[in-house]
DNA sequence: TGTTACCTGTGAAATATTTCACCATTCTAA
DNA sequence: TTAGAATGGTGAAATATTTCACAGGTAACA
């Protein structure tokens, strides 16, 4: 009898569902616009990706085209959505009410896409009690107890990159288990917490590579 | 005498060049904070890379370390600037004064690392002529001919969804070669130009996938 | 009805990326 | 001076990811 590897790596690669919000995106898109169809090479055209990608990556979950004719865009959305647990609405905390923080309180474009900010906290007494969009700043002594009250999994840092590593130490003790750092800093977190990154200058510095910073073009 | 295809592919991968922006946020970290030296496994741990990998996409650049030492620290951030091309401050251009442009505006983290914001435009008459962090937002009439005149290379995209299409082709026939979109949408680009996607909410869908939204953890 | 143009899903092949494993070098301290 | 621990650079091996290419299936229409 042979000994088999007892839970032999069988999941879906990263990369791969990594690219499922890009396609979903791209898919509500169509839908709004109103197209019913679509096909996975004029959607790899959109995306300035392969028609073979998408293909193989939803092939991961199942089976949403039809032959000839290709993908139902309603249906697709709709799939992607269950996928990647989108079909309840995520409440999320943003902590750090500065200029960012504002910024993301104040952005209607999260409800629609399966997300809604709930709860804001800052240290600063003269923000504390403020309101944006509807939502009161709240004191972060009121963070741990909000957390695990309310059962929020997901936090927005928009706090100095100075304070980042230790307002995640306490986000992730309370139970947040998915953070999207604004700071430009790495954080380090257990294994079971997701951490996304949002560094306009990383992103910059990758660009500058490429560019000539004289030649007229 | 052997035929020699004309210009081998040897070009260094994008996704390393993608990695040095993050090495060097971490290395400018460590310097600040007083570090002289340090190696691919201390570096790697905090980043949560193998060691191996950073010094193999150092590799592709030279020899920057030195054995049984490491590297130092603010030896190898200055040579990561050269190789990024940020010895220059590149001027930036934001189009769209809204949240996020003032908030992108008013943010003092893009000098020190190689950016400086200098124009701000927007299509709002009543937004026209304010100034945010010494900067007057321009009309967007002025766009091309600024452009042009300044050799701005690198844009900031922080207009609704609708519009960021048509404010790219602006941009890009104009000589914008990189850009760094925050609007909730793919754009079309030709090959030479660079585009950053930077968009929260993709960022969270990717995270939910792993996450269970009951579950108290 | 036959023909043609399109399309998906997928195993296999081709590429790309990461990791391994080791030599050479450097530093520390006995 | 020597032994031992730490470290970088790097070919080769191991993995991961993308692309190829084709067997069906679908639709439109002459
Ligand atoms: N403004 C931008 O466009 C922008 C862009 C990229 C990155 N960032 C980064 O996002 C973060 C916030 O940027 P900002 O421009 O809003 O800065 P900001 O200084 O305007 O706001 C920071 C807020 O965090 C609060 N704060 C400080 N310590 C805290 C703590 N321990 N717990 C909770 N709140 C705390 C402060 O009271 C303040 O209200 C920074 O790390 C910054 O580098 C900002
Ligand atoms: N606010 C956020 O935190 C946030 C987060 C993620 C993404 N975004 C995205 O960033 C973009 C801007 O968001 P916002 O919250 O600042 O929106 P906003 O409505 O506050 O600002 C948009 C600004 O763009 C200007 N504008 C409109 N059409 C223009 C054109 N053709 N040329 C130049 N300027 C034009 C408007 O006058 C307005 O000032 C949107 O695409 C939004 O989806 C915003």
């Amino acid at each position: 009898m042979a000994l088999i590897a007892p839970d032999k790596e069988n999941q879906i690669p990263d990369i791969v569902i990594g690219r499922l919000p890009v396609y979903l995106r791209a898919l509500a898109y169509m839908h709004q616009q109103g197209k019913r169809t679509t096909s996975s090479s004029e959607l790899g055209r959109r995306l300035g990706i392969s028609s073979a990608q998408i293909r193989k990556d939803l092939s991961h979950f199942g089976e949403f085209g039809k032959q000839g004719t290709g993908y139902h865009v309603q249906h697709l959305v709709k799939e992607l959505r269950l996928i990647l647990k989108l079909d309840k609405i995520w409440p999320v905390a943003v902590i750090g009410a500065g200029f960012l923080g504002h910024a993301l309180a104040s952005y209607n474009g999260f409800e629609e896409r399966g997300f809604q900010i709930r709860w804001i906290f800052d240290t600063d007494p003269t923000q504390i009690g403020k309101v944006i969009n509807d939502i009161p700043i709240q004191s972060m002594n009121e963070l741990e107890k909000t957390i695990e009250l309310e059962t929020i999994k997901i936090a927005l840092l928009a706090v100095p990159a100075i304070h980042a590593q230790s307002v995640t130490d306490r986000l992730v003790d309370a139970g947040v288990e998915g953070i999207l750092n604004y700071a430009p800093i790495n954080l380090v977190v257990p294994d079971h917490v997701n951490v996304g990154y949002s560094d306009p200058v990383v992103q910059l510095q990758h660009m500058t590579y490429y560019i000539n910073p004289n030649e007229k073009f």
